[in-house]
DNA sequence: CTAAACTACAACCGAATGGTTGTATATTGC
DNA sequence: GCAATATACAACCATTCGGTTGTAGTTTAG
């Protein structure tokens, strides 16, 4: 076996990656992202929106936490749930560098096909 | 309930986002990705690389396939695998929504507090 | 022609997912 | 103080996932 690129993308460990990309996998989640990118909403309110039980609606927002999308902050009883932007954009990097790495190859074989011309 | 948010990011339909994330999602697939995006390799090729059967390796390859991620041309008894970097681009653009949609509502709630001054 | 190589695909297995219900614990409102 | 609200968390269930082995079909090499 031959590890072909071990490059942790952004610094990233490659489980925080997977942690990342596996919580963007889900329509809901996503919903609650974009939801949560503006404003803290409590995670019953972020519940009452969607045709499951809040039990599943808080899983959701627990996986999205355990991937560093949101954060979670305490008021009295309720958890105001917001959306860590930052986090987005790491994930946009990550892309980022393989469209570079894909831009890169691409120049590097123009370059040889221009060489033998 | 309320559905909050149905745009369909870059008129990709939701599962079809659901499946790009989802094969981006692990890290021998990212890893398979990023091979393909210069050149062209046969399945046991890429299989020669990995720590897991051929059929594993197949797997992951049609996982990046359904998802569009991967085009796969027949010559001979081989199976060339290639990334689409137009895919990749896509995912991306997902994410760049977000962002831009946050960004959106910040300079809103900006205007908002300047507006109070 | 035959053997080897490349791929496809089915069947199986353990672990993780996405959902449920139920119970326990804080906090709040009256 | 008590009932209602908000959350946490465990247990359970069906399905999917990531891996395995095994079998069968093509294509190539000798």
């Amino acid at each position: 076996m031959v590890v072909y690129c071990t490059l942790p993308a952004d610094g990233l460990p490659e489980e925080e990656v997977d942690r990342i990309f596996r919580a963007l996998a889900d329509s809901t989640r996503r919903d609650i992202l974009r939801r949560g990118l503006g404003s803290e909403a409590s995670v019953s309110d972020i519940a009452r929106d969607y045709d499951m039980s809040f039990a599943a609606v808080q899983k959701h927002v627990a996986v999205l936490e355990a991937a560093g999308l949101v954060v979670k902050r305490a008021q009295g009883r309720q958890r105001l749930v917001r959306t860590d932007p930052e986090r987005l954009q790491r994930a946009q990097r990550v892309l980022d560098e393989y469209v570079a790495l894909w831009r890169a190859r691409v120049d590097r074989l123009d370059a040889l096909l221009t060489e033998d011309d």
